[in-house]
DNA sequence: AGCACGCCGACT
DNA sequence: GTCGGCGTGCTC
C-alpha cells in the first residue's frame, strides 16, 4: 500500500501519513486534500514512505491529490525544508507560508486567457509548461541607456561574468547608481533565457520599481510579489513565476519563496533593513533564506546597500563575499556637507538650535526645500501631572501613551489604545496636564509659529496613513507644495526631493546609547539614509546633525562620510563583547498572564538545555524590554554560539524538548533565530 | 492551532 | 435539573 508523507498547517514538527493508492513519485509537490481529526485540510505532498511509524489502523487515505498545477519542484521544496529546520518551525507551516493564501487553501486562480506580455496565451497549466522552455524574452533595451561610470561598470562585469554561486556586496551611497548595476545585470540574465529575483524592503518602494524596471524591459513579463497584493493576483504571480512565464520577480520579503524555474540571478536592494527579517510566525530573514537559495542553485545573488549590515559587511571584508564598491554619487552630484550641532551650551527653541534655523530661514529665502527628521511620531510621547507625578500610561502595556493633539487623542504606539485627553489629572484633579518631550506634531507646530510664511508638511505614519494620503503628500512635494517637511523615517527612503537641500535630524542621541546592540548601526544608517535625501548636482546639500555627543564616533564617521571607518569601530566592539557576526544567537521568548509565569517557563526551558549545551551559552531569562503588551507579560532567554553548527545542533535537539515540556494554561513560546531585536 | 472530551457553577 | 467554563489531550 502506498504511503504519502503530507505537510499540514498545524504547529507540529512533522509530517504526516495517509493511503494513496493511486498516488506515484509524480504527486511529489502536490497538494492534497486530507481529513484531519474531523476537519479537511489542505497539505503538501512531501513524498513516500515505505512504511509508516503509525499503526496502519491509524492511517486515512487523501481525499484528493491535486493535480491542477504543476507539481511545486525538489528544489523549492528543499528550500521550504531548509527553513523548517534553520528556524525551528515545522514544516507544514513553512510550505503553508510560502505559499499564496489562495493556493494554499487548495484553490486556483482563474488565469487570464489572454497575458498582457510574454510569449502565446498560455489558457492551462500544461501549456505553460511546455511554454515556459520557449519564452520569447526580448531584451533589446528600449530607452536610451547612460553611459556607465568605470566602477558601475565593473560591477557589472564581476556579476555577469560570475556563473555560479557567489554572493556581492554592492556597495555605494544613494545616488552612486546601484539600481542601474542591478538592471544591467538583470538584461544580461533575461538575455540568457533566464529568471531574476529582486527584493526589496518595503511595499511602498515596488510600484515606483516596478516602473522603472517595466520602461527598461517593455517586453519582459515583470511579476509583483508582497502581502498587499489581492489574493488572486498574488497566487497568479506565483503560478506566472513558477511556470516559466515571469521574467522579473520584484517584491517584498515573502517574494524570497517564489518557485523559479529558470533562476540566474538574485539581487537583494537595502539588504541592511530590517524588514527582511519577519517578526512573527516563521520569523526568517529574506536576505539570509535568498543566500541559501541562490547557493542552492548555484547562482550569483547581490546584496546592495549604502549602510550594509555589519553581518554582511563583516563577509566582505574576511573575503567570504565580494565587495563592489561604487564610489562616488554617478550623477555627478557632490556628496551633502554634514556637520554636528552641540546643543550641550546652548538654549534650544522648542528643541531647535540657532544655526538649524538659521539654515531653515536661509532655505526659505532661496526658496529650497527642507526637511526636519524626528524619528517619534505624535505630539509628545508622554503627557504627566507634576504636582502628583500621574503619567499617561497604556492599561494594557509598559509603555506611556503618546499625546496626539493633532486628533486630541493619547495613543499607545504599541498596542494601538487609544482615549480621549483627559481635562484634569485623573488622579488629583490638577487641570495643568503637561505633554513632555517632542514629537513631529510639535515640532510641526512650533515651525508654523516660527516660519508662518512656509509651508510646513508633516510625514509620518499618522499623516500618510493610506497608500493614497501618502501618495498626495508625495505629489504635494513634487508640485512645489512644501517648503519645510517634518517627518520620521518614512522620508528616509527611496524618494527623490528634487529642491531639497537641507535635512536636519533632532533628538538622534537617543539611539546612541540604547541597550540593543544594533542599535548604533540602524541609527547611522538612518541618518546616512536620510542624509542622501538633501542635494544635487547645482544645488549642494547640507546635513546638520543636533547632538550633546559631538565627538561621538559615529558622527564623526557622518561627517567623513566614512561607513567603512564606523563599521571598522563597531565590529571592533562586537568582536570583544562576543556578538553578532562573531556569534549566533537565538532568542526563545515566553509571554503569560503573570511574569514569573513566563519567567518560570523560561527557566525550565533552560533546566532541560544544560545536558544538551555543550558549546553553547544560555543567558539568564530576563523581562523583555517591552515588558508587558497588550496585557501580556513577556520574557526572554538568549542562546548564543561561537559556531553556528554548534547553535543549530543544539536547538533542533532543543526544540524536541520543549515540545514535551508541560506548559501552565495561556503560556506562549517562540524561538526566534537570528534575532535582530532585544 | 483547532476541536474534542471532561468534570464543576448560575440559569430557563 | 441543563448550558457552559476552559483544563488536558490528540490529530496520520
Amino acid at each position: 500500500m502506498k504511503i504519502v508523507r503530507v505537510a499540514l498547517d498545524v504547529p507540529l514538527p512533522r509530517l504526516f501519513d495517509y493511503l494513496a493508492p493511486d498516488s506515484d513519485e509524480s504527486d511529489i509537490g502536490r497538494r492534497a486534500n486530507v481529513p484531519f481529526g474531523r476537519a479537511l485540510k489542505t497539505g503538501l505532498v512531501m513524498g513516500f514512505a515505505g512504511a509508516s511509524a503509525q499503526p496502519a489502523d491509524k492511517l486515512k487515505p487523501v481525499a484528493a491529490i491535486l493535480r491542477d498545477m504543476p507539481a511545486l519542484p525538489a528544489d523549492w521544496l528543499a528550500l521550504c525544508e531548509f527553513c523548517a529546520r534553520y528556524y525551528q518551525t515545522p514544516l507544514g507551516e513553512v510550505a503553508s507560508f510560502a505559499l499564496p493564501p489562495m493556493l494554499r487553501k487548495g484553490k486556483l486562480p482563474r488565469m487570464p486567457k489572454t497575458p498582457a506580455s510574454g510569449p502565446a496565451p498560455a489558457p492551462s497549466a500544461g501549456d505553460a509548461i511546455r511554454a515556459a522552455g520557449t519564452a520569447n524574452i526580448t531584451p533589446a533595451v528600449a530607452v536610451a541607456l547612460p553611459p556607465l561610470l568605470p566602477a558601475q561598470q565593473a560591477a557589472v562585469d564581476e556579476i555577469v561574468s560570475a556563473r555560479d554561486f557567489r554572493t556581492f556586496l554592492l556597495h555605494g551611497v544613494t545616488g552612486s547608481g546601484k539600481t542601474e548595476v542591478y538592471l544591467r545585470a538583470i538584461a544580461e540574465v533575461l538575455a540568457g533565457g533566464g529568471q531574476a529575483l529582486m527584493l526589496v524592503p518595503e511595499i511602498a518602494l515596488t510600484p515606483q520599481l516596478e516602473g522603472r524596471v517595466a520602461a527598461r524591459f517593455p517586453s519582459a513579463h515583470i511579476v509583483c510579489a508582497n502581502s498587499g497584493m489581492a489574493d488572486a493576483a498574488r497566487a497568479r504571480g506565483f503560478l506566472d513565476a513558477h511556470e516559466g512565464r515571469a521574467d522579473i520577480v520584484l517584491g517584498t520579503r515573502l517574494a524570497v519563496f517564489m518557485p523559479l524555474p529558470r533562476l540566474r540571478l538574485i539581487v537583494v536592494d537595502e539588504e541592511h533593513d530590517a524588514s527582511f527579517k519577519q517578526q512573527e510566525g516563521l520569523r526568517y530573514s529574506a536576505r539570509d533564506v535568498a543566500i541559501w537559495r541562490a547557493h542552492q542553485r548555484d547562482i550569483p545573488i547581490v546584496l546592495g546597500s549604502a549602510t550594509p549590515s555589519l553581518e554582511t559587511f563583516h563577509h566582505a571584508g574576511s573575503g567570504r563575499y565580494r565587495m563592489l564598491e561604487l564610489p562616488k554619487r554617478a550623477v555627478a552630484e557632490a556628496m551633502p556637507e554634514v556637520r554636528v550641532i552641540d546643543t550641550r551650551r546652548q538654549k534650544l527653541q522648542e528643541g531647535l538650535s540657532a544655526e538649524l534655523l538659521a539654515a531653515l530661514a536661509l532655505r526659505l529665502e532661496r526658496g529650497e526645500q527642507s526637511l526636519v527628521f524626528l524619528n517619534r511620531r505624535g505630539y509628545a510621547p508622554v503627557l504627566a501631572c507634576p504636582p502628583c507625578g500621574w503619567i499617561s500610561r497604556c492599561r494594557r502595556c509598559a509603555a506611556n501613551l503618546v499625546l496626539h493633539l493633532a486628533d486630541k487623542r493619547l495613543r499607545c504606539h504599541h498596542c494601538g489604545f487609544e482615549t480621549g485627553i483627559p481635562r484634569a489629572c485623573p488622579d488629583c484633579g490638577n487641570v495643568d496636564l503637561l505633554p513632555f518631550g517632542r514629537g513631529t506634531q510639535r515640532l510641526e507646530a512650533m515651525l508654523v509659529e516660527r516660519f508662518p510664511q512656509a509651508r510646513v508638511l508633516r510625514i509620518d505614519r499618522d499623516s500618510a496613513s493610506t497608500p493614497k494620503k501618502w501618495q498626495a503628500l508625495l505629489e504635494t512635494i513634487h508640485a512645489g507644495g512644501a517648503d519645510i517637511l517634518v517627518g520620521t523615517q518614512m522620508l528616509a527612503k527611496g524618494h527623490d526631493f528634487p529642491r531639497l537641500t537641507l535635512v536636519g535630524a533632532v533628538g538622534a542621541d537617543a539611539a546612541l546609547f540604547a541597550a540593543d546592540f544594533r542599535a548604533p548601526e540602524r541609527l547611522f544608517a538612518q541618518l546616512m539614509q536620510v542624509g542622501g535625501r538633501s542635494g544635487r548636482a547645482e544645488l549642494p546639500g547640507e546635513v546638520l546633525i543636533q547632538t550633546e555627543y559631538p565627538d561621538h564616533a559615529l558622527y564623526l564617521a557622518l561627517v567623513e562620510h566614512d561607513y567603512a571607518r564606523f563599521a571598522a569601530s563597531q565590529l571592533d566592539e562586537r568582536r570583544i563583547a562576543g556578538f553578532p557576526p562573531f556569534s549566533s544567537q537565538a532568542m526563545l521568548r515566553a509571554e503569560a498572564r503573570e511574569m514569573a509565569q513566563a519567567l518560570d517557563f523560561l527557566a525550565a526551558a533552560r533546566a532541560a538545555a544544560e545536558p544538551l549545551a555543550a558549546g553553547v551559552t544560555l543567558y539568564d531569562p530576563v523581562p523583555m524590554r517591552l515588558q508587558r503588551l497588550m496585557t501580556l507579560e513577556r520574557g526572554q532567554l538568549l542562546v548564543e554560539s561561537l559556531k553556528r553548527p554548534a547553535l543549530q545542533a543544539f536547538l533542533a535537539r532543543w526544540m524536541e524538548r520543549l515540545y514535551s515540556l508541560k506548559m501552565p494554561a495561556g503560556l506562549r513560546w517562540h524561538l526566534d533565530v537570528d534575532p535582530l531585536e532585544f
